[in-house]
DNA sequence: CGGCTGATGATCT
DNA sequence: GATCATCAGCCGG
């Protein structure tokens, strides 16, 4: 089977709104392209969420470390980290220069590239290759080398514009955290079988 | 489906 | 030593 080949268009910074939550709510529908040496894997997004200043759960709250250094970059730059001992989440910056805030990227929907997201894992079910942000940075083999990394600009990952029309987009809590839980800043495309979560909060 | 649990290591106290 | 923006595997309904 021959799969199509999108002509997908880098997203400038200038179109990217600062604000993490605006950021958050903007990426739905749009792609995340990874350029590796065996080909290309282009992603839409379908889930994120957003980590504000002055916010408990995010990273940068209580100031810049070596870790979190990133998340202070102008927005548009990848913050990659690794947790629980196995998975890295991949992020993209939020806000001006100097103000830690990001958006984390939660869950794909594959449409290129498919064959190689698979490689070096078990037997994934396509909704279930980049469902959650631990698999989705598996599936597009992201880890530290990219943290830092502008995603506005050609490179090894990047932003894309939109492919095909966006779904009526949902909005929720944040999954799996504690400080600052109530805040509703996870934003998602209704009724999709590629977002994570539990199934009421998916719809 | 939902609920639970162990794995596993970087980071910070 | 505790915590952690998770996941796969297992169990019961």
């Amino acid at each position: 089977m021959v799969m199509a080949r999108y002509a997908v268009r880098r997203l400038r910074r200038a179109e990217l709104p600062v604000a993490s939550a605006a950021l958050a709510r903007y990426l739905i529908g749009k792609t995340l392209v990874r350029e590796l040496p065996k080909g290309r894997i282009l992603g839409r997004i379908v889930e994120t969420e957003a980590y504000l200043p002055n916010d408990a759960a995010c990273h940068a709250f209580g100031g810049e470390t070596r870790r979190n250094r990133s998340l202070f970059l102008r927005h548009g730059h990848a913050y990659v980290y690794f947790i629980y001992g196995n998975h890295f989440m991949l992020n993209v910056s939020a806000g001006p220069p100097r103000v830690g805030a990001g958006v984390l990227f939660r869950a794909l929907e594959p449409l290129e590239g498919v064959a190689l997201m698979r490689r070096g894992r078990g037997r994934v079910k396509e909704t279930d290759l980049a469902r959650g942000p631990g698999r989705l940075a598996a599936a597009l083999r992201v880890d530290r080398e990219l943290d830092g990394l502008d995603l506005c600009a050609a490179g090894p990952l990047w932003l894309g514009e939109a492919v095909g029309p966006v779904g009526r987009i949902g909005r929720s809590v944040r999954i799996g955290i504690r400080r600052d839980a109530h805040r509703r800043l996870r934003f998602y495309e209704r009724g999709s079988p590629f977002v994570s979560g539990p199934k009421s909060l998916r719809s």
